[in-house]
DNA sequence: TGCTACTTTAAACAACTGTTTAAAGTAGTA
DNA sequence: TACTACTTTAAACAGTTGTTTAAAGTAGCA
């Protein structure tokens, strides 16, 4: 069973990698529920039954086409972390967000669709996943940016960190804003974006602010 | 068709009501197809057949549920920004992220879940809708932004209220962060997290970044 | 060649999907 | 009471879903 010469031809791996790119390409554009298992099969070029055969169900396959996306940009961010801190004395803040948000290097542009799509499925579908593939490189990146930003609070922290992946799942799910104006798309320059994002969660990160929203809210609505 | 006192008695009008309170509800936590017709008339105790009767098809009955927790939060906004630009000499940069931001004292939690949730669907369900409901909100609050940041460019401006939303969908659809390590979730605060994330928002709006970021990778990924 | 383990196939399964239909029910009007 | 317009109901429609099954196919080894 675990021997590798006799099990696992050329064929049955050369099919599942087949099975995954096309279970990818489809799970990122529409989603779980949408992408039926005949459409990836068709996709794929292979029998129907054979995703059951490899992948046991559709809710493994998902899970194994998020794995097959998300380790090896994880991966990446943890090799750029790592350079960083080993060859730099003090890493910017900038530099740290960047090793982070930067995943559009690995794989193609359906690897981060794909993490993006995991974050916004049900909980049930969802949770487990996100939480055991993350930790570890959330938890890296925790460590690298309260070096470098000792004066923001652990839990300040970490919500702010919350807020940097949420503004990039948004940049990643929408190629462009919801269009202001009545003419067409907006450019979004170089890059899709990804140096106005690294602005702004820098910015963000650094922010100094520190009154209680709920003060500020009251004070404002007696304006009225 | 359009007298009002002939048409649409009492129980026709709760009929609907209690529709799409359900499917408010089964949108919002399961998404569009998760929800399924059958779930969402057991939900809110009416017939089946009712659904297609009072809405036409399932699609129409997701936009009109995203349009009756879409329209009062956006009134909302429109309301709080017109106040505060009528009482106010200069409302302050984070008045406004305030009255944008602030969704949660209209309707329930699992309204402005179903605008998040929206923004999640694929293209052909979540853009036309969008763009109708929500063009005139963004372009207000973008003028008012301009008004207070004359510093920034308007496409950088665009995009930094581009990831303010998606930080903002991120707080909605989470209740908490990915818990960083093992000792379960963590402690929101008061006001589940607004009074952080305007700050961050503000600190992003305000970023004072104007650096492409294609060079800086390049100078960074020189260094290894 | 016969044997074994693995892979692929077409067909079928039961359950569920959104939607429609025709009939029954309801209430106000003439 | 008969008439009208509107609402509700149970049942059925045709199509799709994920998954399973039994048979056929394939390749390496004795």
């Amino acid at each position: 069973m675990s021997d590798s010469s006799r099990s696992l031809r050329a064929d049955s791996r050369q099919t599942q990698e087949d099975i995954l790119a096309a279970s990818v390409e489809l799970f990122s554009q529409k989603g779980f529920a949408p992408a039926s298992m005949r459409l990836i099969a068709a996709k794929a070029g292979v029998n129907l039954a054979l995703l059951n055969y490899h992948f046991g169900s559709k809710l493994n396959l998902f899970e194994a086409s998020f794995l097959h996306c998300a380790a090896p940009i994880n991966a990446e961010r943890i090799r750029l972390l790592d350079e960083l801190e080993s060859n730099v004395a003090d890493p910017t803040l900038e530099q740290i967000v960047i090793a982070f948000v930067d995943v559009g290097a690995v794989g193609d542009a359906n690897w981060s669709r794909m993490i993006a799509r995991v974050f916004v499925e049900s909980d049930e579908i969802s949770q487990p996943i996100l939480e055991r593939a993350f930790r570890p490189t959330l938890q890296r990146f925790k460590t690298a940016l309260q070096r470098v930003l000792p004066e923001v609070e652990e839990e300040t922290l970490e919500m702010r960190f919350h807020f940097l992946v949420g503004s990039m799942l948004h940049l990643i799910r929408f190629s462009s804003p919801l269009k202001l104006s009545e003419n067409g798309r907006k450019n979004w320059g170089p890059n899709n974006g990804l140096d106005e994002l690294v602005n702004f969660v820098v910015g963000g990160l650094r922010a100094g602010g520190s009154h209680p929203f709920s003060d500020r809210r009251v004070a404002y609505r007696r304006l009225s």
